[in-house]
DNA sequence: CCGATTTGACCTAA
DNA sequence: TTAGGTCAAATCGG
């Protein structure tokens, strides 16, 4: 095969002209939102166990999730700002790593940012953190590649920037799932910050072509993350019902957010790596 | 038709 | 040499 053309242009080009100022709005709702969450996470503690038949913790799970995702958000958000472009030299970590992000308790909560070594030297933040749910961080993300890794029994999935080309934007996500836990945790490594200032905002569907942005019932993750080697007989299907997973618990948690107390028809099944389906 | 995803080959740091 | 990361043609799907 004649793939693979040389390397006609690998743009080190010029960031962007400066986010605008919307973000301090955004900022300002998303901390709210993380406050919420983080009351209804107490709330939910008082409930007791039995009048929500067992499934708290699938709730308590599920806020953590969110919360997650709204501190993933405040923090692409407020380290954003800080210094809009190139996490490198200068560099920060200091002030705009993680401390900058909400709190979270439990599964989920760590979060480590390190500097390291790009490809041909230069200097790149990244930022490693556990969640439930890999999509939810409100950017838009296009994958570019799927790879088995060594001693794991799962793939690490590949994603840059929706708007890598259009806005130069630099930003990388690797995902790779954890462990079978139900929901799979995923360990979720982000470098370059974004600079293309495209956190999703009120109404993403409506921009017709130009790709949608990531709400929280989307995501682009690939439906093979559990297909590996190690004898795990997993199952890798195209098509077989719709697992509920991960998706299914953010459209879950958006459910309990509407009508808060009634927990309406979680069901759980398959206790599996979680294979994407519906993700879609 | 066009944008997104898949997937095997290629690149490169270790 | 190898494993991880990236590229880009092929394929999928709306």
């Amino acid at each position: 095969m004649a793939r693979r053309l040389p390397k006609s242009e690998r743009s080190p080009s010029p960031p962007p002209p400066p986010p605008g100022d919307q973000r301090d709005a955004a900022i300002q709702e998303l901390s709210k939102g993380s406050e919420l969450a983080t009351q209804l996470m107490a709330q939910l503690e008082l409930i007791p166990e039995r009048e929500l038949d067992g499934r708290r913790d699938d709730a308590l799970a599920n806020v953590r999730s969110l919360s997650m995702s709204l501190s993933s958000s405040l923090y692409a958000l407020r380290s954003e700002r800080r210094e809009h472009y190139y996490c490198g030299s200068s560099s920060s970590s200091g002030g705009a790593g993680p401390a900058a992000v909400t709190s979270v308790s439990g599964a989920g909560g760590a979060r480590k940012t390190k500097r390291r070594r790009g490809k041909h030297g230069e200097e790149l933040i990244e930022t490693v953190f556990i969640t439930t749910t890999p999509e939810n961080d409100g950017f838009h993300w296009r994958k570019y590649g799927e790879k088995n890794i060594l001693n794991s029994e799962f793939r690490k999935l590949y994603y840059r920037c929706g708007y890598s080309d259009e806005r130069k934007c630099q930003a990388k996500k690797y995902v790779q799932q954890e462990n079978n836990k139900h929901p799979p945790e995923f360990r979720v490594t982000l470098t370059n910050e974004h600079t293309c200032n495209t956190v999703f905002q009120d109404q993403p569907s409506s921009s017709s072509t130009n790709s949608q942005v990531l709400d929280f019932t989307k995501a682009s993750i690939s439906s093979s993350l559990m297909d590996s080697h190690v004898g795990t007989p997993i199952l890798k299907e195209e098509e077989e019902e719709e697992v509920p997973s991960i998706d299914e618990s953010t459209r879950i948690m958006s459910t309990i957010m509407r009508n808060y107390g009634s927990y309406g028809d979680y069901d759980e099944s398959s206790p599996q790596p979680w294979n994407g389906a519906g993700w879609k």
